[in-house]
DNA sequence: GCCAACGTTGGC
DNA sequence: GCCAACGTTGGC
């Protein structure tokens, strides 16, 4: 069964616009245990994610992404001049993992963090939680379903 | 830009 | 294996 995801992107540096304009992207340079163990073990084709702005005025949901590619090796790790290097990644053992995600849909509405939290139907979703800082984080089907219908303007 | 929260590293 | 030091995230 598909799971329900939320991913961070800091908008300077990857926003929705730029995933609509490109239409798919590589989802890179993940340097966190857990959030690697998601891409790796959970995440599948097809599975939907909240897209997160992140360090934005205000932080906000804005849109939905797609995983088009479930994960695979992420090979800018064993490269010594890329930004996401690692000194223990190797082919033989990548130690870290990326994934494809392309653009679903752009929310009507951006929903700040501010409503996130303000929002009965979406207690205890992480994102809301103070100190939460893991950029792929899973979501209940039902805050899911509720930050989308936000989204839409419902 | 500040700083609290958190994860990781490394000395012991 | 503890924990202080450090680097990063991300709300404010």
């Amino acid at each position: 069964m598909p799971r329900h995801w939320l991913i961070k992107s800091e908008p300077d540096v990857y926003s929705i616009d730029d995933l609509q304009r490109d239409g798919s992207t590589c989802w890179e340079g993940i340097r966190n245990y857990q959030a690697r163990n998601y891409i790796r073990d959970d995440m599948a084709e097809g599975d939907l994610a909240i897209y997160y702005h992140s360090r934005s005025k205000p932080p906000a949901a804005v849109g939905i992404a797609r995983v088009s590619r479930a994960g695979y090796p992420d090979h800018h790790a064993w490269q010594a001049d890329h930004d996401y290097f690692d000194p223990k990644a190797s082919p033989d053992n990548p130690i870290w993992m990326m994934m494809d995600v392309a653009f679903f849909e752009r929310f009507a509405q951006p929903i700040s963090l501010a409503q996130l939290k303000a929002d009965p139907a979406l207690e205890g979703m992480l994102v809301t939680q103070k100190g939460q800082r893991l950029s792929v984080q899973p979501v209940e089907p039902v805050h899911f379903d509720r930050v989308v219908a936000l989204g839409r303007g419902g």
